[in-house]
DNA sequence: TATATACGGTACTGTCGAGTTTCGGAAATG
DNA sequence: CATTTCCGAAACTCGACAGTACCGTATATA
């Protein structure tokens, strides 16, 4: 579960107080350099340095190497979506477009980065699997799941639309595009999830509705 | 490009003969306990273990560990589809169906741990991520795009459909369950990704074309 | 049979990184 | 000012692993 911060009730007075505002920067450096190298590729004094701090100073807050990763993958997800906030646009090609923002796109590349780079260890780490999942696929899935439940309810689409499916099928893609294929995802290729799997799997083709973009650049798969 | 198993022809006489025969069992080796430990976990003593071999058999073969692991990973493409005996069943839905096997189901999910266990090298080394690429999804992704547009050809689905995307789909949302949640890939799940994804953004729904399966059995999210 | 190479196994070397300790100095308390 | 705890930095211990060398044995050629 990670203590993280929590204040010893030993000797809670004397001497010099911690700087906690040191906690998030080494948090923040451990997560680039695990995109950056991977998890074993990543060292202490990497972190430290990046921090501009020193090793013990990191060792006086977490216990291990593992303890410091799960903890920095934990606070990913504060940074992304707004949940007060989503777009209504009162279509469901609307909602899902309103989603696609150069910080989010940005964002979520370097979180699949670090994902990559804890991609063997979270097979024989269940703790750091559901840290990595809530942070970076959980909040996607679900706020697909919300705009297709209203186009649902607004009887845009069939209920019998498989929801579950289709929430993940962004995120599935994105990821696949980046860790697999090793391209960018951008503005156009998320245009082409939507208008290309979601909407059309929907029962919603073209026209009206669906203004259909013309390319669909899914990036040429190379003959190879 | 990996030498792999050229003789050398300097002094190709004299001595006792390479067994060859040790070659792929250690391959064979390397891809088992790369798919159990990832590559950072991976040690040469493990593989020569596992494959009942010294280390020196090893490293006479091998330069490093580095050239081994691309050579076992370049050899998986070996055992999975062959393109001479691709089903034709007369519908899009007959032939994605007919390509469910537990074989294919199983081999799959063991190149997913590969794939895993190199994922945070594959950024650093194209050359490893093209092997993987070119053994692992590729050829997945060839026979769907060839079910597509024999669909297309005959009229059973419009032409306008994403073919390139479509392709993909099954694989990325494959790998999403193995690798994101953790989940196996069972018959039930790619059949509903068949019905629930592939035919409806094809524009076939339920009924005579494509009779859908009743549960959709995505692995429920895990409200987390 | 003599020579040369491959084999499995084991011992060795060299490097690298996790985690610990130490040090001079800075901030907080009394 | 004395004490305590923090800080960054650097030195240190220790185990693990890549890669090499060597052993006794097996198998090939001449």
């Amino acid at each position: 579960m990670a203590a993280m911060t929590l204040l010893d009730d030993s000797t809670p007075k004397l001497g010099r107080k911690r700087d906690l505002t040191r906690d998030s920067e080494i948090l923040d450096a451990t997560l680039e350099v695990l995109a950056e190298t991977g998890y074993d590729g990543m060292t202490i004094d990497m972190v430290a340095a990046r921090a501009k701090a020193g090793k013990a100073t990191v060792y006086r807050r977490w216990a291990s190497k593992g303890e410091l990763v799960i903890d920095a993958v934990a606070c990913m997800k504060s940074a992304d979506i707004d949940f007060d906030k989503l777009p209504d646009t009162g279509t469901l090609r609307g909602d899902l477009v309103a989603m696609i923002k150069p910080h989010s796109i940005e964002d979520g590349a370097k979180k699949l980065q670090v994902m990559a780079g804890l991609m063997s260890l979270m097979s024989r780490q269940p703790e750091l699997a559901d840290a990595a999942r809530a942070a970076i696929i959980g909040p996607r899935v679900k706020v697909n799941g919300i705009f297709l439940r209203r186009a649902i309810e607004r009887r845009e689409i069939p209920a019998d639309v498989d929801v579950e499916l289709l929430s993940q099928v962004g995120g599935a893609m994105a990821t696949h595009r980046t860790l697999m294929l090793g391209l960018p995802v951008d503005r156009e290729f998320v245009l082409s999830i939507i208008d290309g799997m979601i909407l059309p799997a929907c029962g919603l083709r073209g026209g009206a509705t669906a203004p259909q973009t013309k390319a669909t650049t899914t990036g040429s798969s190379a003959s190879r």
